[in-house]
RNA sequence: GGUCCCAUCGUCUAGCGGCCUAGGACGCCUCCCUUUCAAGGAGGUAGCACGGGUUCAAAUCCCGUUGGGACUGCCA
């Protein structure tokens, strides 16, 4: 079914109305997850309706761009597992075009030169109600030269209305909006005609793009139909406008105060569906109470026109528990191959930044690692959790958690004859879990402790942590003769 | 200040006039399971911002108020 807004694609002559979206981001340095959501939603909007994905950087800010920034997007596209079908283009590749329809824009009227500098702008403002350019060059004539910028003449009356997908009709009155800048002193288009130019040009039938570009949305159609006049006649795009992810305080996420990279995400061990599909719930939802999906299933039941309104907060404790269930559903092989950046990372292979490997590669044990990973792999919710839980048994010597040392070891009057009735019994017991369980067990009914007692202060001098896999798997692991070691090794902390 | 957007549990949301005694998920709390920690199981906590209409009937429609937010640059 056709939703609002599908209307201005009639008499088109594209091709069945297969549409063809867009993802432009401007390169940062990294890439932002509101980027992310932005890029997702457009690509299954494409994907669910066999359209083309378009990918452009938007590279015209010269001090911004940065040759490889553009690899960063691209790779982090590829992570979250959404390619583009056309691209990447650079939007500075277009300049000369945009230059050319600026110009025809000028000639024809639509544009006039200012050479107004903002200190003077801002002296003539500042006492009326409404602040913004005053049109004081609208009608001066001025001539075109180096140092003035082109601005667009707005109607004085009437409406400009924007279509959304997602809200219905946005109406901009056209006495509120004054004549903004569209072209650089420099010749260059600003973002909204450049960006507008490459739609046209590109043939972009929809704009799902975020919500802090709605009031550009006006000014993009109003030059767009100045565009037809003078240049091709082409049909307007469907507009939607995402809802803006916000951080606790509700503001727009923050670059600066936010922990917005998904790169760091990918960093920390955050599976790529975990994270795409915690993106695809944060303004929308799916019909029934499921709400882990995968790509396929999300290109199937997503909806752009069902996208909510209102802002929506990144909720890292929630993508977090869906990681954690992610990395659950993984069969064990899956798991350990998934893990691998975090535990022996390769040469010349993707490693995960800020994050440090306890143990060296000729300590690493493969086949130790395979046997606990199943019981790593429940009690964790991101990847880089895995070291700090297995490294004792790489290790020389466990990390010891002071904190535990000094409850379970150093303070607790029974740890000592725990150990060495501990150590006696292990001595000649059979290594394995079902029977250490057994003799532990018994052993603490002889001594009238709780089981959770007496496994404290082994599980400490085993593992150097109060807290961790279970203890009777990881000293079969370990093996009998290390095991005897750490234990005797307490044993002498416990007697102080 | 101006223009625009938005408003259901703390959070993400379902709900598109009667099925709502407002459903699910995260978080939080309790209990069970249990060798620690998790996981898992069973419960629980908590919400329609407010005020007017319209209607036999409103979380759902309309208006207003309040409260958030975005934009307002020769950045993109």
């Amino acid at each position: 079914m056709p939703e609002r807004g599908h209307f201005h694609l009639r008499g088109l002559r594209r091709s069945s109305l297969t549409p063809r979206v867009r993802f432009a981001p401007s390169p940062t340095g990294y890439f932002h997850v509101g980027s992310a959501r932005t890029s997702l939603f457009n690509w299954l909007y494409a994907r669910q309706h066999g359209g083309t994905f378009v990918l452009r950087i938007e590279d015209t800010d010269a001090e911004r761009g940065r040759e490889e920034w553009l690899e960063g997007i691209i790779t982090a596209m590829a992570w979250l597992g959404l390619e583009a079908d056309e691209g990447p283009f650079r939007q500075s590749s277009f300049e000369p075009r945009h230059r050319e329809l600026a110009d025809k824009l000028y000639e024809s009227g639509y544009l006039y030169a200012c050479d107004c500098t903002r200190d003077a702008i801002d002296e003539r403002t500042k006492d009326r109600k409404t602040p913004g350019y005053d049109g004081y060059c609208r009608d001066r004539g001025v001539a075109r030269s180096a140092t003035t910028g082109l601005r667009f003449r707005t109607p004085d009356a009437g409406e400009t209305v924007v279509h959304d997908i997602i809200r219905g009709d946005v109406s901009f009155p056209h006495e509120a909006m004054e004549d903004f800048m569209a072209v650089k002193s420099s010749g260059a288009p600003l973002f909204p005609l450049a960006n507008m130019i490459d739609d046209r040009e590109m043939e972009i039938s929809h704009v799902i793009r975020g919500e802090d570009l709605l009031p550009t949305a006006p000014k993009q159609i109003l030059m767009w139909q100045a565009l037809n006049e003078i240049d091709r006649d082409l049909p307007l795009p469907s507009y939607a406008h995402l809802p803006m992810l916000v951080n606790e305080q509700r503001k727009k996420l923050s670059k600066r105060k936010d922990p917005v990279a998904v790169e760091s995400y990918r960093d920390k061990g955050y599976l790529p569906q975990a994270f795409v599909n915690y993106l695809a719930l944060l303004g929308w939802a799916p019909k029934g109470d499921e709400e882990m999906l995968t790509l396929d299933q999300l290109v199937e039941q997503f909806e752009l026109s069902d996208v909510n309104h209102a802002p929506a907060f990144f909720d890292i404790a929630k993508m977090t528990h869906i990681n954690g269930e992610y990395i659950r559903a993984m069969d064990v092989d899956e798991f350990i191959a998934a893990s691998q950046p975090w535990m022996e990372p390769l040469a010349d292979a993707w490693a995960p930044a800020d994050h440090e490997i306890p143990w060296t590669p000729e300590q690493f044990d493969e086949d130790k690692w395979r046997a606990i990973a199943p019981m790593v792999q429940e009690r964790i919710t991101m990847l880089s959790e895995i070291p700090a839980m297995v490294d004792f048994l790489f290790l020389e010597n466990p990390r010891f958690d002071e904190a535990a040392v000094t409850k379970v070891l150093v303070n607790d009057a029974d740890a000592e004859r725990i150990l060495e009735q501990a150590i006696a019994a292990f001595t000649d017991a059979e290594f394995q879990a079902e029977a250490l369980h057994g003799l532990l067990t018994s052993l603490s009914e002889s001594m009238d402790l709780k089981l959770r007692k007496t496994q404290a202060p082994i599980r400490v001098a085993l593992t150097g942590s109060s807290v961790g896999p279970p203890l009777f798997e990881s000293m079969v692991i370990l093996g009998r003769d290390e095991v005897l070691r750490r234990l005797n090794a307490a044993l002498v902390v416990a007697r102080g």
